[in-house]
DNA sequence: ATCTATTTATAAGC
DNA sequence: TGCTTATAAATAGAT
């Protein structure tokens, strides 16, 4: 009905598509009305368009778009419902169950919570700390490297702050650790009981050694 | 369209409601069908005459009634679902957010998918990965503790095996520490640009000195 | 159901 | 999008 007859195939022309779409949503709208009026009929009507869009009429009559589902599902004796509650509850468990466990996850990495936990967790938690701060501390000296390279383009002046915040910062952690060998577990074992095998002969490396910037390669950063 | 124009209300002869809607369900029908082809809509249309008779057209490339009720739960926000549902449907949303948002922490924790990170967040990650560490540490050092005055009771013999192993173990952590601090942005501050404060200081205190075994009161646990 | 006069929807063009 | 118009399509009423 129009200027010419129209085969039924998808309309290749997508400006074209769109407006014949438009237009026959609005005739299959009005389609729709008129027989919910004239014939006193329920009708729910859902349209999609290619593009995604949704336009919807239901009969007056029909207040919840529930109801005719409802009609639907009893008619047609399909399930909509069930197998959809079901999915979403065995959804729901599933992540639940992931969600408990990055929570303990997570607890963990923060020393909570490891009251239960046997040593060799323990010893698995710490491993994860210490390969994180590692890759943590990776990434900020990156940062840095990137940093001091436009300080000395910016002629000194606006990142000198952030630099000297972060120096602060690092003495802090420095500390921190320091505060952490001193009253942690490893001095702790050496002054124990039964200290020989690789614990005696690292006692005998002092760590002074290590600490020492003495590595060539590093120097070379200067 | 027909012989005589008819008004748009209620055809209150019921044969010829039924004829009506007999007719008109056809053309609605065969409108839904065009629409789907012509302009690659998703089309769901579901009528019931007024006997409670139910006819229903959906697009073939709707394969399920629940999935474009899917479509029209998500478009529109409208309560399809009972209560359940509803309940359901939210709480997976809210739990998937949670999952994500842990599974982001976590990551980071780790180390990975730092890139994007600014360096304030990066000190974040830092700390809480000290903190970790010393909160864990301590927690094994409790264990040790208890561990070593079991030992006494059980005449030395069961847990030096353990002991053992775990003296290992801390050797490796306390290497990886050194690494860490070797390779880590704490030295290389130091090498770099504006070192002052206490990393000064400590470069100076060996740390051998605070690891020989000299406290009293964990002499005294023998 | 089928027919057909008539109304209605809409394709094409602007 | 909106309007116009020639034409195709739908259908009211009759059979």
């Amino acid at each position: 009905m129009g200027r010419g007859k129209i085969e039924i195939k998808r309309i290749e022309n997508s400006t074209n598509r769109q407006v014949t779409y438009s237009k026959r949503k609005n005739g299959i709208m009005k389609k729709a009305k008129e027989l919910t009026v004239l014939c006193d009929a329920k009708v729910s009507l859902i349209l999609f368009s290619s593009s995604g869009k949704m336009s919807e009429y239901r009969s007056p009559s029909v207040p919840r778009m529930s109801e005719i589902l409802d009609k639907y599902h009893k008619y047609s004796g399909k399930k909509l419902w069930d197998a959809k509650h079901e999915f979403l509850s065995n959804e729901l468990d599933r992540i639940k169950k992931e969600n408990d466990n990055m929570q303990i996850e997570l607890r963990h990495l923060k020393g909570e919570d490891v009251n239960s936990l046997h040593h060799k967790e323990l010893a698995t938690i710490e491993e994860a700390l210490e390969n994180g701060l590692t890759n943590v501390r990776a990434k900020e000296m990156e940062y840095f490297k990137m940093l001091k390279k436009n300080v000395y383009k910016d002629q000194h002046k606006p990142v000198e702050r952030i630099l000297e915040e972060e120096n602060k910062r690092l003495t802090y952690i420095l500390h921190q650790q320091q505060m952490a060998m001193d009253g942690g577990c490893v001095r702790e074992m050496e002054n124990d009981y039964h200290h020989r095998g690789r614990d005696y002969h690292h006692s005998q490396m002092p760590f002074a050694f290590r600490v020492q910037p003495n590595q060539p390669n590093l120097q070379e950063a200067k």
